[in-house]
DNA sequence: GCTGAAGACTTCAAAGCTAAACTTAGGAGC
DNA sequence: GCTCCTAAGTTTAGCTTTGAAGTCTTCAGC
């Protein structure tokens, strides 16, 4: 949902298809096949969290307590982690995290207690409500994505999820 | 590059295929496939943009300034927009528009002027530094970009193109 | 059992973003 | 040719993140 109306001004988003052939009259030796994958996964990406952010701003949180409370369940019962783990897992400073557990612990998504066996860790854990945040998320979530890939078939996708699995073991490993 | 020594720490960060299982024992009716690839294609976002925030820093700017330059060599000869523009492409307010524009000035990366045939428009131009810098960055980006399809043969890369293609159509119409 | 050092947060100051109020130029209607 | 309205940017206040400095455990060595 772009603004498909062209009277919101002159310059309106190129199309992926003008933007490679701008990128090749300015940068002769380009690719087009690889700016194509590249630039196509960028603007995926960027609607994509668009969307995810307006459903879980109908929850009442944002993608960015998102975030944490879906590292907390893929850590799996009893869904506990410090908070340098968590900083680690987000991609943030140990500051950010800091903060941003101040924030959910105000909103009761999440617990934070001194670990009484080595009282230099924290011990951040998800509530029950954090939890169930986490499961209705989860179902808007799925419900975008299935609408999402809805064109491609089975097949499709498992070739389209491989490609993009052994993208991705080469940049992680 | 990941931490990929393991004497970080206790919590490494989970493989896709554990998260996808761990999503699974959490939330049971879950399609794997589906989440295989919007998982990777978040994870593959992340990294690449850490990739690029590397090579942008090496050239003194940011990814933020990097996203300036894209648009307005997009934009073509005489590589000029107006703020308002630049603001919708790049997905930010009027506000963090003008602040960033201040910034670029001061680097001397842009130019900022007043429309003199309509004096409530501002004009963006790229000075020739500018239009530099975003040369150096393409060098570097393409770089990158051919090594992480290294992996991928022609064929694959058109099919793996063709398929995010579809999805890019579903989501920006 | 003291002391120094390392580790795990937290605090603080500064950068960058958003939302909302404000300023100014251009047009429409009378 | 005023007055109101709209459009385009800018300014301001508040929030989130970062980097650096600070605090408080724990542990290793003596």
């Amino acid at each position: 949902m772009p603004d498909s109306d062209g009277t919101t001004g002159p310059a309106n988003e190129p199309t992926l298809d003008e933007q490679i052939a701008a990128y090749q009259r300015e940068f002769a030796d380009l690719d087009p096949q690889v700016e194509q994958i590249v630039s196509a996964l960028g603007r995926l990406n960027r609607r994509m969290n668009v969307a995810y952010g307006r459903q879980t701003a109908t929850l009442g949180i944002s993608n960015a307590e998102w975030e944490v409370l879906k590292a907390l369940v893929l850590a799996g019962q009893p869904y506990r982690m410090g908070p340098g783990d968590l900083a680690k897992q987000l991609g943030l400073t140990p500051a950010a995290m800091t903060h941003r557990i101040d924030r959910m612990v105000a909103e009761e998504l999440v617990t934070r207690d001194r670990d009484e066996a080595n009282r230099v860790r924290v011990i951040v854990g998800l509530t029950d409500a954090g939890r169930q945040k986490w499961l209705d998320a989860m179902e808007l979530a799925t419900a975008f994505e299935e609408d999402l890939l809805q064109d491609l078939s089975t097949k499709e996708r498992g070739i389209l999820g491989e490609l993009l699995t052994r993208l991705l073991v080469r940049v992680e490993s």
